[in-house]
DNA sequence: ACACTATTTATAAACATTACAATGTAAGAA
DNA sequence: TTCTTACATTGTAATGTTTATAAATAGTGT
């Protein structure tokens, strides 16, 4: 399965002309393979092993470039990095406050919250963000 | 109104432990009066006038105190600085992708999603974040 | 293989926020 | 009121993330 999305991940950059380089293509592979919305730091680290010389800036600029084609989203944080999520669906993110681990939560969009909004405040409204927090099933465990 | 909520945020400062000094009270007494959701630096600016040599550090460190007596909420962004809410009631914000406003936006809370996402995740959910994001009615008018 | 241009690299800069140490002061005690 | 002292403020340096820049490198169509 993340073979064939970075297959089409791939052909979505050729079809925008974007060059493929292999640092472009382990970022993509990185991202689509990771389940933990990784930061770009870490997608950095992750790859100083087989690219002993690839530049955090680079790791920044492609993430960019996937996030103008459309293959990443970019979740930002007040206090640390942003993480990058690799979109397929739709969904929204729980958070544990204690570890920081982030989940994929499927539930269907607010649409009535944003109707309600724009009628209420006279927004046009385009999007909306919504993050749960607690506390995650081990670091329940953790505490007692 | 504005009075009233000044003198009972000085009482909870004063049941806290926590000194009442010049620069929190100006800082306090702007947050409140502000309808703008303030960045520590326009605060800062705000106040300059004032106390000439206020440090920038003062402010984040007296917003930081704020927030742990709950007088204050930060309300966190990625890319730019934060935001400071003086907390009355429970609410969300809408925000001006064109302009970066924001505005409250009253809304029961999403107490069904935080149930479902227990029991889907195993979390224990404490807290959620929803905020919706468009184009305010001055933005529209600009646009045409 | 060549040319053209996008991309990478290395480094410096920007920006918000925090850490630190020295100085100043709010508030209770005497 | 004056004294005391712990807390607060100030000025500056440091931190951490992200972006800007310019020179070197490499992908892609011909
Ligand atoms: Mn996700
Ligand atoms: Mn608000
Ligand atoms: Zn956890
Ligand atoms: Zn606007």
């Amino acid at each position: 399965m993340a073979e064939e999305k970075l297959h089409g991940a791939i052909e979505a950059m050729k079809s925008s002309g974007v060059r493929i380089t292999p640092q472009r293509h382990a970022i993509l592979e990185h991202l689509i393979q990771s389940m933990a919305h990784p930061t770009a730091d870490e997608i950095y680290k992750s790859l100083e092993g087989k690219f002993p010389n690839m530049s955090v800036a680079t790791v920044y600029n492609n993430l960019r470039v996937f996030k103008e084609i459309g293959l990443v989203k970019e979740l930002t944080y007040g206090d640390s990095s942003s993480r990058f999520d690799c979109v397929t669906t739709d969904h929204y993110h729980i958070i544990c406050d204690d570890c920081g681990k982030i989940v994929d939560f499927h539930y269907p969009g607010l649409d009535e919250v944003e109707t309600l909004a724009e009628q209420v405040t006279g927004f046009q409204v385009g999007d909306h963000r919504m993050e749960i927090y607690g506390s995650c099933p081990d670091c329940q465990k953790n505490k007692h």
